[in-house]
DNA sequence: TACAAATGTAAATTAATAATTTACATATAT
DNA sequence: ATATATGTAAATTATTAATTTACATTTGTA
């Protein structure tokens, strides 16, 4: 079992905020979202949505498909351990 | 302006339906989801979540991620036309 | 030290999205 | 002709995202 895909907040909170050298109410201000969500992504409670990958990515100057693609690992990763028995009665078509 | 995104309903009921010679209600009775909802994912009208990319990569046998990084990128592309106007208002701090 | 601004969390509320259910009109195969 | 499948639409329910309000703590500085 190879191990959880890290979440987008852990790189803001441990690279990106520090290499910026801004306060988290800074940067949510800058961001145009309430401080308590950027916490809430800071902490890995609240997910990156396309909407916030398109702010980051716009803040931080690389655009939104690193923090899209994160986030999508982690619902990926978080959903596939949640539907474990569903996906089992789901059959795969071989291709011929 | 590049053009938008493949939706992944477009590549479902273009190729992968087609190929795998099954009917819509069969599909839909296979994901576990009701027909319905499979229509309007053919239709491009709902969005492959990432419990959805789990199905139907079983379904195919290549795995979710392809389903989920193409819905990613039509999200992206619409809400980026969306937020124009607040985008424009996030600054962007170049790294020193 | 006092006080103002910033910080971190939590809970309540509102808004947006996802999904099912019900319904109905049309088409297709036996 | 009749049962099964198809395609769509609308109403409802469930889930998730986001803001707002609130409060206790910390930090800088006059």
């Amino acid at each position: 079992m190879a191990r959880a895909p890290t979440h987008p907040g852990a790189i803001l909170r441990e690279d990106v905020l520090p290499a910026l050298g801004i306060s988290v109410s800074q940067a949510a201000r800058d961001l145009g979202i309430s401080r308590q969500m950027l916490h809430r992504i800071l902490a890995e409670e609240a997910s990156v949505t396309p909407a916030l990958a398109l702010r980051i990515g716009k803040l931080c100057g690389n655009g939104p498909n690193l923090w899209a693609n994160m986030q999508t690992a982690c619902d990926l990763w978080q959903k596939k351990g949640e539907m474990e028995r569903e996906l089992r009665d789901i059959p795969t078509y071989v291709a011929v």
